[in-house]
DNA sequence: CTAACCTACAACCAAATGGTTGTAAGTGAG
DNA sequence: CTCACTTACAACCATTTGGTTGTAGGTTAG
């Protein structure tokens, strides 16, 4: 996973209203007007939504007559789950008391 | 996780800066002044930034004489990893084309 | 002791964010 | 056909963000 995807990924995810309705497409289709309905926001805001988590690929769009269903994509929530459990298994190393001695030393002789 | 815990995580890692650093303190500690030096940007810049990771509870720091070492907080990288795994999985039921069908039945009978 | 080093924090700035309202255009129901 | 519905997008506003410089306080090395 690029750096940009990342950025544009974690920023989707960093807003609770978005993640909510990560949680609703997930389950099934909305259309944006029903997705709106469902909030104290604006329509449009909304709709920008949508639209960030549609530019980090975590949602798709599909025409259904005169409204787009929108729904998750999955492939690209694995991607992200899959750089934060790599970070997870390196950082386990270092839990360990040996580590913690180690880099004691390393730090004294850095730079 | 709280959805304030998950605004200050997501948020966080939403900056490659801090996703980078986060690498770099997963593996061993480092003052934020060994830190700062690897970076172009200046010294309070990063440490604004180790200061979003901490407050999202991603790193912690220790004292060290006039130093702090940052260190990875593996326990708050494995509940975000989590909450995408269970968004993940609710995904995966809805991926064959039997929920489609009905997805569309319920659309035209919704609100 | 003193000078160098490390951290903290305030004040400031430009750009991005999340929200609003308003306008325009496509589609479908009746 | 026409009107209501759905989406798109622009313009605007307040707040937050990521960056800067500057100042001040602690700690340690020499």
């Amino acid at each position: 996973m690029s750096d940009v995807e990342a950025d544009l990924v974690f920023h989707a995810l960093a807003d609770r209203t978005r993640r909510d309705i990560m949680g609703k497409v997930g389950e099934r289709e909305h259309s944006i007007s029903s997705l709106a309905r469902q909030y104290e926001i604006s329509f449009a805001a909304v709709q920008k939504h949508v639209a960030v988590l549609e530019r980090a690929s975590l949602v798709t769009k599909r025409v259904r007559g005169r409204e787009k269903l929108v729904g998750g994509n999955a492939e690209t929530l694995r991607r992200a789950s899959r750089l934060l459990a790599r970070y997870e298994q390196v950082w386990r190393h270092r839990d360990d008391a040996i580590t913690r001695l180690l880099n004691e030393r390393d730090e004294r002789t850095e730079s």
